[in-house]
DNA sequence: CCAATCCATCGATGAATGTCAATGGGTTGT
DNA sequence: ACAACCCATTGACATTCATCGATGGATTGG
């Protein structure tokens, strides 16, 4: 049984536990995750990925079903979380998924095939 | 220059993209990535990977600037999303990492030392 | 048995966020 | 030049969420 492992503990005594936890990181980390925490920028980065090339806001705007201004301030989340790039080409913009992303990221990906 | 490898259009016309992206799945990562975009929740789960043991909730309580309920909340999200277990003993409740998580979850943690 | 300890749940509150309509700047076919 | 098109930004609104205080159940030392 694992509960004969658990520590016998004292009532009113903590064991002084400490979060050597570097902060930093857990806030870039805790906002690359929150860009990636959405269904619609999921599967917006997902499309991005099967695509394997530059996609046209218009075309992301048909795809989903949102207005324009939602789509363009999913991409801008995306984009300033570092993980998709733009271009503008006229008047159309083409967004891409970034190289190089965090193995985390990629791999997460990978999972929604 | 990469500009140039962008495609012509025609305004007006969206070529039709299609969002072939399993919806099921992307609710379940999105519920995934959730539980582990908050900062309290991340050096949490990041705790209990360094404990390599079942962590009290008392000790959480006193390790964390928070209180009782909130450090009890984010653990029932932590458990509700299948990133850790819990054991009753006594009085004390012990958190610990559950194995086998996702690549793509453990992956992340290793960013975080 | 009783009081103290540990923990989860509930209700409330302030902050963050996803969404849309409206607006404006930039670009280009006609 | 002008109108049409594409896109980002702004403001507003509803929802979600992190946090706390209060409460109650469960357990156990005294």
């Amino acid at each position: 049984m694992a509960l004969k492992e658990l520590p016998v503990r004292t009532r009113g005594v903590c064991c002084d536990l400490e979060v050597e936890v570097d902060q930093v990181k857990v806030g870039e980390t805790v906002e690359l995750l929150k860009a990636l925490a959405d269904p619609t920028r999921l599967s917006m980065i997902a499309t991005l990925r099967r695509q394997a090339g530059p996609v046209c806001v218009c075309d992301l705007v048909a795809a989903f079903n949102l207005t324009q201004p939602t789509i363009s301030h999913h991409m801008g989340v995306l984009k300033r979380a570092g993980l998709v790039e733009s271009d503008k080409r006229g008047i159309w913009v083409y967004y891409r998924l970034r190289e190089n992303l965090p193995e985390g990221v990629t791999r997460a990906l990978q999972v929604l095939a």
